[in-house]
DNA sequence: GCAGCGACTGAGCAGAATGCTCACTCCGCC
DNA sequence: GGCGGAGTGAGCATTCTGCTCAGTCGCTGC
């Protein structure tokens, strides 16, 4: 795997890869996530204004997910998580996605490679809810089988930090950066 | 069965249930994340100082997950995501999360119950380091067995909003909430 | 070698938001 | 009837934001 043809920072508009600033940037926004620039500039070690373009750089390009992403569903009373692997009838996949899409407990799906077709993440409030929950995926029309697995516990969390340390490391610094 | 209960992070909140006034205050920071405190205020006919209450209760409650969940592992780079079924010696089930722990690709993991133990969500830059990966997994001392699907493609991308009308409608509102 | 360009900086400034406190009002509850 | 929780409006010092400008630095292309 070869770094790309080294300019550093980041000067096409849309250049996917992060450079080292921004990705010290995110890490000190995972460290703070309601953090103020200024705080950040400090940290960083760079002026305000340089924080406040990257940021803004960072949402405009996509770098920056919904903030769904931060809802607990277990604040909402969803204690449990459950995985639904799916065969369907693959011709028909755009209709039943838009079926699933109609269960507001489908939090995340994902089309797939391999024997299953879909995998879905569904959330409920009990073990009795999960079994209707079931059932409406079910009773999605082209949905074939569905394979319900209960999450026993989430022994990783979602985590994004290794990667960006590692990222970090690919793309040691810009110019200006002298702090280790 | 196969849940040390410490080891799992899904532990039981004592949190009560969000009511209607915490929903819509979610509903409005997914609508704008960076949203001013006075911006929601006026959104939701609050009172600034309530709504200020109010946020600082939803972070220290936990009912915000940490920051990571937003962070685009494309734009890092990692451009495949890829669901592993691990299958496990299962006494040894501690010490083979702590070795997949250490793998920074592996992002997410649940313990399942069903016919696998384990369920990594993973991400890779390329195929060739999918590969590198999916190695790395079946290198961890005690991993039996591991299927690896390709996501070809996030049909449902994560949505907490459906969830949260849904919890809006049940919790109606609370006392001196009169809007609709 | 020099001009251009992109990234970063420091300064400045008006307006806005934050953090916090206080006094007061509702409303349900024991 | 008194209490406590939740919300409100006001006020205030401090800080942050959003924006602009002029200037530096280092690479890139001519």
């Amino acid at each position: 795997m070869l770094t790309p043809p080294e300019s550093f920072g980041v000067s096409v508009r849309d250049m996917r890869r992060l450079d080292g600033t921004d990705v010290r940037l995110l890490l000190a926004l995972v460290a703070d996530p309601r953090g103020t620039v200024v705080a950040f500039a400090q940290a960083l070690g760079l002026s305000r204004n340089t924080v406040q373009a990257r940021m803004t750089a960072l949402e405009s390009r996509g770098a920056l997910l919904p903030f769904d992403r931060r809802i607990d569903p277990v604040a909402l009373g969803y204690q449990l998580t459950a995985f639904i692997t799916v065969h369907v009838h693959q011709p028909r996949l755009p209709a039943i996605v838009q079926g699933l899409a109609q269960i507001p407990e489908v939090v995340e799906a994902y089309g797939l490679s391999g024997p299953s077709d879909l995998l879905l993440r569904v959330v409920a409030r009990d073990a009795e809810d999960l079994f209707r929950i079931n059932g409406a995926v079910l009773a999605v029309a082209g949905v074939e089988r569905a394979e319900t697995s209960l999450a026993m516990g989430e022994v990783i969390p979602y985590r994004m930090v290794p990667l960006l340390e590692a990222s970090g490391r690919a793309h040691p610094a810009t110019a200006h950066e002298t702090l280790g």
